[in-house]
DNA sequence: GACGTAGGTTCGTGATTCGAACCGACTCCG
DNA sequence: CGGAGTCGGTTCGAATCACGAACCTACGTC
């Protein structure tokens, strides 16, 4: 059994220069929260205005958020999710569930996420349509990069 | 359709205190990747000794690795991935799949990921396994932070 | 005994990040 | 008219953090 590759760290990289600093992913989550203006997310996650302005700027000017004037006179901005932003979900999710499962504190939340309609509990496999089933981490390879490394097993 | 809640801050604030500065998800990859000894990490890091050294402590202390001799005489130590830290691989998953679509520079590779028995690419989709459906960002609710605060829709 | 390797630690500097304070444009209240 | 409040920032000086360079230990090798 090979191990995953996780090549092409470019991708990863790229990632983590835009949303991997301690405050970026917690904004994108309370946008999708449903706060959208600058002293809503201020109280919300108390960030520090020139921090929360920062990181505001960087996601517009990379795509994340547009930054939309709600009222003039005085003018008002508030933010919301582009396409880009809102497939940034699985990031959150993927982050919410290894965080419940591994670091609650004492007896915490086991299952987090659920599905609206149902009210069941949501995974996020990965899955091969093709073959029409799931995946380990352990059936992943990489392209282009190449033919594995084949890192040693474990 | 209302947005998804994302509720539950603590499990995500709580993984980004572990993993949420700018190198440790690169060890962590670098590791799923079959390197497993200090100087090889920094080699392909090219990352910085002490932050080197510092991380992995870290990663160590919070279980997602685990330290393990494999040499006396002078002792020798190597990093391998817990079943904590294996689980890490659907963040990694998302990054990736998000940072390819997304931030490749020109006509990067479109399609990163592919499952190593059939060759087809894959997918990350949530899913509820009660109605066998795929379930998009909208349709997610939390468990237990109550009722969803209703985000006015986008 | 000089050099190489592996896995770190110590140290001083320079970049980030922080809270506190300030600013500008406007509205509301009396 | 004057003062307070709201919203969305910017500016500033102090504290924190990350960095490379250098050093250290323990061993093997030439």
């Amino acid at each position: 059994m090979a191990a995953p590759t996780f090549e092409h760290a470019g991708s990863i990289q790229w990632a983590l220069d835009l949303i991997g600093d301690r405050w970026t992913i917690l904004i994108v989550r309370a946008v999708f929260r449903g706060l959208h203006r600058f002293d809503d997310l201020r109280r919300d996650l108390t960030i520090s205005r020139p921090v929360l302005a920062d990181r505001l700027a960087r996601l517009v000017d990379c795509g994340v958020l547009e930054r939309r004037r709600y009222q003039q006179r005085p003018e008002r901005f508030e933010y919301r999710l582009t396409a880009m932003g809102i497939e940034l979900s699985p990031i959150l999710v993927a982050l919410m569930r290894w965080g419940d499962i591994w670091l609650s504190d004492d007896n915490g939340p086991e299952t987090v996420l659920i599905h609206g309609e149902c009210g069941h509990p949501l995974d996020q496999p990965l899955v091969c349509w093709t073959c029409n089933t799931t995946v380990s981490p352990f059936g992943i390879r990489s392209r282009p990069t190449g033919p594995d490394p084949t890192g040693d097993p474990s």
